[in-house]
This record gives C-alpha cells, structure tokens and sequence, in this order.
DNA sequence: GGGCCCATGTAATTAGTTACATGATTAT
DNA sequence: ATAATCATGTAACTAATTACATGGGCCC
C-alpha cells in the first residue's frame, strides 16, 4: 500500500485537495500512517492522469484557490481491487526500543528523559484517539471503529507499561 | 538512527560479521528494527572506513569464510554520542489499520481473513519474544529487559483486542 | 511585524529494498 | 533431489522525505 492508494481511499469518502488530505491522514491515521506533500500532490496527478479521480478547480474567497479531486468508477474499482489483494503489513521501526537495548551506554538521566519522551509522545496520540472518538463515535464506520479501537488499546498497555517500568 | 548505527551497536555487544549481524537483528530486533543484507554490508564497510570498527577475516572449516568485526576506541565514542543526541523515534506504518478503514469496501471474508493474518504475524512475533525470554532473561541487561517486556504488553493487548473484535 | 493558516507544486536527496552473482555443506 | 544454512557483496531501483519557491489573509 502506497501513497497513492490511500489518497484514492481518502477521496472515495469524500471529495477533496491535496491540502485536505493532508489533514485527513494527520487528524484520522497519524498513529498508523504519514505521509508529506511531497509524496501526496505526485500521487494525486499521477491518479488523475491515470482516470482514477477527476479533479474540478475550486475558487475561494481571501484564501488560495485549491483543486478538489472526487473519485471515478474506475477509480472505485482500482480501490476496491488494490484493498483485495494486498498483504496486510504492519511494521513498527522504534529506535527508541532500540535505544532502551543500549540503555547500558545511556546515562541513568538520558534513559529516564528517552523514557519520559516517549510517554509525552504516546499522551499525545491517546489524546487525539480519544477526541476523535467523543466527537465522531457516531458517524464512524465499524471499520474505523476497529482501527481506532485499537490505537486505544496498544497506547493504554504501551503507557501503563512504560509508567510501571520507567 | 540508521543501519550503521545499529550494526555499531550490536558490534558493540560482541563481535560479530555481517551475516551474524543479520541473525541478531532478526532475533531480537524482529518487532521494531529490520534491515536486509543490502543495508547491513555497505554499512560495515563505512564503519570500517571510519576506524568505528576493524574487520578481521576468519577461516572456516566446512563454511565459507567470515569477516568478524570488532569496535574500537573510537567507535564506542561514535556509539555513545549517538545515542546520547538522537531523537527518540517510533514509527508505525501499518497497511493493515488502513484497510480496516476502508473495510466497506471489502467483502467480509477477506475482512476476517485480514484480521486472522494480523492475529497470525502477532502471535509469531509472541512466540520469539517469549522464547527469548525464556532462553536468556537471565543474562539479559535492564534495556533489553524493558524492550522485551514492552513488546510482549503491546502484543498481548493487540492480540486481546482483535480477537475480542474480529 | 512575526508567525501561523491556507494552498500547490517541484527538485534534490535519502535511506533503504530487491534482485543478482557465487558456491560449498547439510539436513529432509 | 531439493531446500535451507552459511557467507559476502554490488547494482538497479523504489518510495519516500526535506527543502525550496510563492503569496494573500488573519491574529496578536
């Protein structure tokens, strides 16, 4: 799964720009997924050149003008079709449990702040996790539900964890 | 953190080549840190370049012949110093929370058989860190100890959670 | 006046992976 | 016989990031 793919899964909820999807991958998948506008506006003209999504120019008053990108039916196929088949990956690359497999070369202060920073960080992602439940719990599809459901699950053992252990 | 300084931290440990360097980060790195032949190689021949660590060739009898590595002086300042200023990361790309995101648009099978391979990578993944565990906790430094301990929190809760959902 | 929000895009760079090349030994 | 383990290395490629370029509106 690639950029491209998810930018085309963001437009079949709803019509939007690159800036837009920005937001959407930073508010809704920051846990799980990140991606720069350096990889998001290449991927959205290589969809539009490709049929995938259309895009309609939008004028706006005492703000840029920004280009709205909706889906097309082959768009729809190619999404459901690349969901279809792809291996479901999850990878983790945490330096900072590798840096705990070195702590031994850390001063007792650096371990404890590494450990601390990594608390602040997780508060941060449970906060949001939570927000975004409070507000959207309703209009969420179960899917959603699930993904969410379980950043909520893995941040609570990873803080309890580190709150027992540091 | 890059691959180098993962490799001048396992060297670090003990000295080792290439290829046991390889094993090491399979075996104990496996849930947050992977890195192919590819990376792991051009890494030590820079390490050596720079005088962080020295290569010595050892013969094998009935194996091929292995160049094992060692950390000098000033590696283990390099090691030290690096680890001492690095931000601590921990990154999460997982493909799998996207596409239980867009789960609507997946047939119910392929969504069970999505989450049954997630339950499947996880409960492997368990199997090693407690295997470990069991085979070295006594020998184990307190930062290995906690890195440990974290994963098997994590996967115990994801583990619980997707089998509570699914 | 400084800094953030809105908005789009490109070019250079990075940090890795995959695939290839080679070959003896050992286990199934 | 066939696959896996041991062992090193390179070349081509990939997929992303960072930094740059541009500019009005809004808040303090």
């Amino acid at each position: 799964m690639d950029v491209k793919t998810l930018c085309l899964g963001v437009i079949s909820v709803k019509p939007c720009s690159g800036y837009e999807i920005k937001k959407t991958i930073e508010d809704d998948f920051r846990s799980f997924f990140r991606a720069s506008y350096g990889s998001i506006y290449p991927a959205l003209a290589e969809l539009e050149r490709s049929g995938h999504v259309v895009g309609e120019a939008v004028e706006q008053e005492k703000r840029p003008d920004k280009k709205v990108y909706r889906i097309t039916e082959a768009g729809l196929d190619a999404l459901r079709a690349s969901l279809a088949d792809e291996e479901p990956r999850h990878v983790v690359r945490s330096e900072f449990l590798v840096l705990m497999c070195f702590a031994h070369l850390l001063t007792p202060e650096r371990a404890a702040w590494v450990v601390d920073r990594m608390i602040a960080h997780f508060d941060g992602l449970m906060r949001t996790e939570v927000e975004r439940w409070d507000e959207a719990a309703a209009e969420l599809g179960p899917g959603e539900r699930f993904a969410l459901g379980y950043g909520r699950a893995v941040l609570t053992a990873a803080l309890s964890y580190m709150q027992r252990e540091r």
